[in-house]
DNA sequence: GCGACAAATGAAAACGACTTTCATTTTCAA
DNA sequence: TTGAAAATGAAAGTCGTTTTCATTTGTCGC
């Protein structure tokens, strides 16, 4: 980990250690205020721009990356070995994970077919996990007239 | 159009009978601010709010949806027959659309193993389209030290 | 046609996550 | 040990989105 640092160039600070470990005890899907605030429970000096600023660190040394649902927070997703899609519940923001080994090679055929060089992908399921589908919805978000 | 208005109860204006024009007039993945530049040529008095509400409102009534792709910008995208994914260039922000028949059935397969209700999906494409992989990349936007 | 009344509009302000700035502190290679 | 470069924390800035509010307008029953 330190090796891993110094050895791309980067300094070892006591801020950045903790905000590594943390991150790593974290789950899955880590808000840069999810974060912040874990980080705070072991030292209350730490600013919120150190946090965000070592997330995009841990990012940018191929530790995790970021996670962009169309909910306005980015998330931090450890890399994984194999890559997968998300389910999104609506209702209570949770994110499950799911093999796309089989939407791979279909998604780079679709790639070929139109000339472009695929970088990445994103693969999304929005809808109702299995607790929010019990609960009637209630709500209706929709019906905001404006 | 109108009918579909009325019928759901939303009533119709000049304004936005032009912004509903104007948006099915623009190609597909527009903006708010596209919108609002496209209907200002026609009627220069009408604020960005009410291009934005009534963006809102062509979703409400099923006639598009907002798009998400990373980077900041909602893109409101004609609802089509069959459900597409997207290209998206890093470069030029160009958004291809490709069929997605072959993954949809994965995808209902995968909410089920889940136990998820499936709404809704995305699955999206990031890399460089043809035009852009040509011109070498000079910026490296990358390395941003903070 | 004539109100009544809810809905729509436009300008401006508010929001909020993200990002940058800057003065200061700290790391680490020489 | 020391100096240059990088990291930190607080504060301010950014920017697309959303809300507020006073005013205007469309629609419906008469
Ligand atoms: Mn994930
Ligand atoms: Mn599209
Ligand atoms: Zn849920
Ligand atoms: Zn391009």
């Amino acid at each position: 980990m330190k090796e891993l640092l110094r050895t791309k160039g980067f300094k070892v600070t006591p801020q950045r250690e903790l905000i590594f470990r943390s991150f790593f005890e974290l789950g899955r899907h880590v808000t840069v205020d999810e974060l912040y605030q874990k980080v705070r429970e072991k030292d209350n000096s730490i600013g919120y721009s150190t946090v965000w600023r070592n997330l995009k660190l841990i990012c940018r040394v191929g530790l995790a990356e970021e996670v962009n649902i169309g909910d306005g927070l980015t998330r931090y997703d450890r890399t994984t070995a194999a890559p997968h899609g998300h389910l999104f519940c609506r209702r209570c923001k949770k994110l499950l994970e799911f093999n796309v080994e089989r939407i791979v090679g279909i998604l780079a055929q679709a790639a070929r077919e139109n000339s472009f060089t695929l970088e990445g992908f994103k693969v999304e399921i929005q809808g109702l996990c299995e607790d929010c589908r019990r609960v009637p919805d209630r709500e209706c978000d929709q019906g905001k007239a404006n």
